[in-house]
RNA sequence: GCCCGGGUGGCGGAAUUGGUAGACGCGUUGGUCUCAAAAACCAAUAAGAGUAAUCUUGUGCGGGUUCGAUUCCCGCCCCGGGUACCA
């Protein structure tokens, strides 16, 4: 009874339920497009709304991105907090695919369980901004955006997009001649020549320019998803969703050409405030290097020349072969006669070998000479030209000088042919391994003899200038992002076909809406499912693209929807443009690190460079949530005769060969939690067999028992075991070992939010997950830690309360410990926040709560401030606690009360002191106190006198208001 | 292999600029209340020695700088993430 009353006592689930009604009703999170606040742009990556729901781990960041924006509306600001929905994507596609049932109907399903499971968390997130990629009325500027890109290109003079129609103006004036751009490949011709050609000829000219652009690529094919994806999408030869083999495979498809933008990608990262990892995974990706280029003649072949990218040319003696790639369109000119049949079927070999070989085998060194010779400009030796698959075709020219003397691949391939190794740079052993460090001094090389390797860089791209055969050149690893998809479940592209050429509709036409379909499957001809839609042609007739845009479409610019996604006319207005800007503090995970996060960042810029919005970097402060990871339990099961089976602890061991133990888990629902153990009680087996068929276990858990100690006995006996029973077998549960491992479905160890808050209140969730551990960190989530949580939340309400539950405040003036004790709250709470160390600031919570419990505090003029502070943490109680106060309406608004210094100032304070380093005892003395006498009163303390030994120290160090060190 | 990040009690973690290592919470142990259990409250809780006061050791390992190192430097080990022949 007296339990009962006590849990009622703060009442969460009335709290928590009404607060989240008003704010609802009186819209207290709309963020004003018009303000004289500053403004401050909050964001969360918005989620893909999946099947299954949230689990604790998916809030996290959303938590904390909550309490940011709380406390910086209470700070002043007005804040711009939205959340959307990333509703394109595979899953709700393949579960259409499987039922028939359109993945629109899933995905609102999943969008309407999400709203409800973020709902009753409290957040305060301004609903009427939302957005969701699969609605026309979004879609259409992601549609418009990829016009904007069709009809751009890359001016490298100017160092920016500029529009098509200019270039076209420039064609007709001066041909190509002066153009300098990023291309797909460069044809010089003249104005006359460009006059000269066909729409057809002209528009594939122009292709070469656009920023997205159609051409045959090569592309990672998915079959089993019947799409090409993009490479952030594929981990290993697999596809990152679902896991399916992924192969090399060449297509016409649609491409960004986000490589214009590598060096402004690269060089943004230095501005904006990211960890230094999802940076440096950028840096790798972006994978700048500096080199030359230098063309070798090729002996025989007159006018012909081997072009190569290094990034060492002060190398340059040291070529001792060189090497193309198998695909190189040189190699079947220059392979002679008596090689060629061996070339051929090494490049047949290189060819059928999958991604997933060439990955696997990464150490197997293959390769064919060609039997032509390349000339060293400088030296004029004949070098050797070889094929080998080291050298990939996509990147720099697919070809390179091969210095094994100076780089690790080049010394194994030439240490497996057999081929000669020079040392070109003092300093190492070129016998053991090749030397690959720019420090040394040029050796063996010919004019850059004696020069460092920077120097020699420098002197041979100089010559290689003069002599017109080289040039120095910056190389990227980065690829131009392909951003067709085979599938049905995304963006249409507003694109149609005349006599085989793409041309972009009029924007009036927008949003170009996904057709209906009979199937979300592929024709039987192999084109994607929108060439199975009715009349998919424009109104001249003309076919329209059959396929969509990849998921990255439509969250490459929703934040910048977010600040007006109500206006039908623009992608954003200036106007709210220049007020919001851009994000401030983006919270989401680090897997989008080469995905979304630099596709966001590309169209930032391009969106920029059309003077479209105001800022060229897209997210200000970016932190990455830790991924909250699943305890998953686990129990051996061992058979015992036809109806039974035995469960056993995991520390259960047994030598009896004959006895198989097979190990399973054992769902999160059922495992208590008793004497620092798992377990699983014999009640909870109870209920687990009963809901068996939900689980994908074997059929013998059906009969599972937990045994006794005689059935343990009789069945030692029956095995001939002469073991005594183990300690660890318990009679009605038993134990379970653990792992932590990621939360997921399959694991069994799925926690979910909804639970929780039914059993503690979102408050206390909130608080929980922020104590866990730092944002950034990978934590285990831990059930029955949110206890202590719990009793914390409820202690508070127990200040403000008396035994009966009725508010009981004492308008006494408080007393100078009291306001001490809320004062240093306040500033450490401050500090907290703005340093995103959330669990410091629960602490700090609970240090508060603690003590004026002790101080029995219950005065207004101290509790009428803490709700404030706690407000962005757990907002309902702080509205409770706020109204019953005496206050009206919402805390929302209220400033955040500022610390007073002088509360926190004490007149004695305590010095630590140690002796050679070791703390010994503390000493209160006067805080203004001279260095000079605390050192004559820490010598005078009787413990001081105890490790003196009567000896003079040698040195005191007095650090003011903190420690003294007393070295003897 | 290369590039990042990280190793602190039984557990999650704290120590913000080099200044009392282990805050706060969980768990555990003992106690109060109760017929009993739960809840609540109180106390102890890094390890080792000691009745105790107290002492010794201690932040992955080894060394260094310093009056003083979880924090800075050098070398190594382990864990997590990224990447994979990028010339």
């Amino acid at each position: 009874m007296y339990h009962t009353k006590k849990i009622m006592d703060y009442n969460f689930i009335e709290i928590e339920k009404k607060w989240q009604k008003y704010w609802s009703e009186n819209k207290t999170f709309r963020a004003d497009n018009n303000s004289d606040k500053p403004k401050y742009y909050v964001l969360d990556m918005f989620p893909y709304p999946s099947g299954s729901g949230l689990h604790v781990g998916h809030p996290l960041g959303y938590i904390a991105s909550d309490i940011y924006a709380r406390y910086k509306r209470l700070k002043g600001f007005n804040v711009l907090h939205p959340m959307g929905y990333d509703a394109y994507g595979l899953p709700a596609e393949q579960y259409a695919i499987q039922t028939g049932q359109h993945p629109l109907i899933t995905t609102e399903k999943n969008i309407a369980r999400y709203r409800e499971q973020l709902d009753k968390i409290g957040f305060s997130f301004d609903w009427e901004r939302e957005v969701r990629t699969c609605d026309p009325f979004y879609y259409k500027w992601t549609q418009w955006t990829f016009l904007q890109l069709f009809n751009s290109w890359y001016n490298k003079d100017t160092d920016k997009a500029e529009p098509v129609e200019k270039l076209i103006e420039e064609f007709e004036k001066n041909g190509n001649i002066k153009v300098s751009a990023v291309v797909s490949e460069t044809i010089n011709f003249s104005a006359e020549e460009w006059k000269a050609k066909n729409e057809k000829e002209q528009q594939e000219i122009l292709m070469n320019y656009r920023l997205a652009y159609l051409a045959d690529t090569m592309v990672n094919w998915c079959s089993a998803l019947g799409t090409v994806l993009a490479n952030d999408e594929v981990s290993e030869g697999f596809s990152v969703r679902g896991g399916h083999p992924v192969v090399r495979k060449t297509m016409k498809q649609w491409s960004l050409r986000i490589t214009a933008y590598a060096e402004k990608l690269l060089k943004g990262l230095d501005e904006i405030d990211w960890s230094d990892s999802i940076k440096e995974i950028q840096r790798n990706w972006i994978g700048k290097s500096v080199g030359a280029m230098i063309k070798f003649a090729i002996k025989g072949h007159d006018g012909l020349f081997m072009e190569i990218f290094t990034t060492r040319p002060d190398t340059i003696f040291g070529v001792t072969y060189m090497t193309f790639a198998p695909e190189h369109d040189y190699v079947n000119k220059i392979t002679t006669a008596d090689k060629l049949e061996a070339v051929q079927k090494y490049i047949n070999e290189t060819k059928n070998r999958s991604e997933r070989e060439r990955i696997a085998d990464v150490k197997r060194i293959s390769g064919e000479f060609t039997g032509a010779y390349a000339i060293n400009p400088f030296t004029k030796e004949e070098i050797p030209i070889w094929v080998g698959d080291y050298v990939l075709a996509g990147y720099g020219t697919g070809a390179v000088m091969a210095v094994p003397g100076h780089d690790g691949r080049d010394w194994a391939f030439a240490t497996h042919f057999g081929l000669p190794i020079k040392e070109v740079i003092s300093g190492g052993d070129i016998s053991k391994e090749a030397y690959e460090p720019k420090e040394g001094k040029c050796v063996n090389s010919g004019f850059i003899n004696d020069m460092t390797p920077l120097e020699a860089i420098q002197a041979v791209i100089r010559k290689t200038e003069e002599m017109g055969i080289g040039y120095g050149k910056v190389n990227y690893r980065l690829r131009d992002a392909i951003f067709s998809r085979q599938r049905y479940w995304g963006e249409p592209f507003p694109i149609y076909y005349k006599d085989g050429i793409p041309y972009p509709m009029n924007e009036s036409e927008l949003p170009l809406e996904l057709p209906e379909v009979d199937a979300f499957l592929p024709t039987e001809t192999g084109e994607p499912p929108l060439a199975r839609a009715k009349n998919w042609r424009t109104k001249e007739g003309y076919p329209i693209e059959t396929n969509t845009m990849p998921g990255f479409a439509g969250s490459s610019a929703y934040y910048y929807r977010y600040m007006d996604s109500k206006n039908p006319n623009e992608l954003v207005s200036k106007k709210s443009n220049a007020y919001w800007e851009n994000v401030d503090l983006y919270i989401g995970g680090a897997e989008h690190a080469t995905g979304h996060l630099l596709y966001a960042r590309f169209w930032n810029k391009f969106l920029f460079d059309l003077g479209l919005v105001c800022k060229d970097e897209p997210f200000k402060k970016l932190i990455n949530q830790g991924m909250i990871q699943g305890v998953s339990t686990f129990v051996q099961l061992t058979f015992r005769n036809q109806n039974c089976t035995y469960l056993l602890p995991m520390n259960f061991k047994c030598n009896n060969p004959q006895i198989l133990l097979r190990e399973f888990r054992v769902p999160v629902d059922y495992v208590s939690f008793e004497n620092g153990k798992y377990i699983l009680t014999k009640q909870n087996l109870e209920k687990f067999r009963n809901m068996i068929s939900e689980y994908k276990q074997v059929t013998e858990f059906t009969y599972a028992v937990i045994p006794t100690t005689e059935q343990i006995k009789d069945w030692f006996k029956e095995w001939n075991m002469q073991e005594d029973i183990p300690n660890s077998l318990h009679e009605g549960f038993v134990e379970l070992g653990t792992m932590v491992e990621k939360m997921s479905k399959s694991k069994y160890n799925v926690v979910t939010p909804d639970d929780l808050v039914e059993k503690y209140g979102a408050d206390t969730l909130r608080l929980y997950e922020m104590f866990l551990g730092p944002l950034e960190q990978h934590k285990p989530w831990d059930t029955k830690g949110i206890e202590g949580v719990f009793r914390f939340i409820r202690k508070l309400w127990k200040l403000y309360h008396d035994f009966d539950n009725k508010l009981c405040l004492s308008e006494e003036a408080p007393t100078k410990k009291e306001l001490k004790v809320l004062h240093k709250t306040i500033k450490k709470v401050q500090e907290d926040i703005e340093r995103f160390s959330f669990n410091t600031a629960v602490s700090t919570f609970m240090i508060c709560v603690n003590e004026l419990t002790e101080l029995k505090c219950n005065k207004r003029a101290i509790l009428k401030e803490l709700p404030i502070i706690l407000s962005p943490y757990a907002p309902h109680i702080a509205e409770e606690l706020w109204n019953l106060l005496g206050n009206s309406g919402s805390i929302t608004h209220v400033n955040f009360p500022p610390y007073n210094e002088e509360f926190l100032s004490e007149d004695n304070c305590t010095y630590a002191v140690s002796f050679n380093g070791k703390m010994r005892f503390t000493i209160d003395l006067p805080v203004d106190m001279p260095s000079s006498e605390v050192e004559k009163n820490v010598l005078e303390h009787e413990v001081a006198q105890k490790w003196l030994e009567g000896k003079n120290p040698k040195k005191v160090i007095v650090v003011p208001k903190k420690i003294v060190n007393v070295v003897i």
